[in-house]
DNA sequence: AACTATTTATAAGA
DNA sequence: TTCTTATAAATAGTT
């Protein structure tokens, strides 16, 4: 193993085998995997039993039913519906205080105490 | 490989093998992969050389520099930041509201008109 | 967990 | 690349 080429050969032997072995694991026992290889090429192979991405996404998000992409918009919308909600109620709050501060200054005059701004 | 205990114990023996045989195309032939394995009783096992999470985001991305979990939580943690912010402005708004509302009720009695609730 | 008879994988050479 | 083969490793069943 030497030479590069031989590094080849065996990098096909071994991942063809590799593959095999992760075949029999999921028959025999009933397992559930995902291999990606990259090679010193940097050419992936990847074997899945199911689906390579069936098994990638349950790994990274831990549900069975969820992709990643949703498993993370499923946490980014709801926030940013929360976040438009606060933003409504704060503007709603500033308008009252507004408002508020007119009536006080009218009903006070303009040299009034104004306690929550010291 | 009749009984389930059997079956539990060529699980194991094989999924250390499938390691190894994995660890050693790293090794010998300058490899990268990962392996995500779930058992029949639906645990998760990894490897990866290098980190597995790398060799997945590789794979998912197109990209070795690109972290998926990374991607989104750029997205996410912003705007929960900013959530908490516009959470506390709130709450000073309505603190000046109540004490607004307090000194309106002392100079025009409780009698007096509060137009912001019209 | 350790043993072992048998099968399978492997490296190197053709 | 594929085939061969001597050697090493893995495996299932047993203790």
């Amino acid at each position: 193993m030497d030479n590069e080429a031989n590094r080849q050969v065996t990098f096909s032997k071994r991942r063809k085998c590799l593959f095999k072995k992760a075949g029999e694991l999921c028959v025999l026992c009933g397992a559930e995997l995902a291999i990606i290889v990259f090679s010193p090429a940097r050419k992936a192979f990847v074997f899945g039993h199911p689906e390579p991405t069936y098994i990638i996404n349950r790994f990274l998000t831990g549900h069975e039913d969820l992709d990643v992409a949703r498993y993370y918009n499923e946490r980014l919308v709801p926030i940013q519906r929360q976040y438009m909600e606060v933003v409504k109620q704060l503007d709603v709050e500033k308008k009252k205080g507004v408002l508020m501060e007119k009536l006080q200054n009218r009903t006070m005059g303009f040299g009034g105490m104004r306690p929550w701004m010291v």
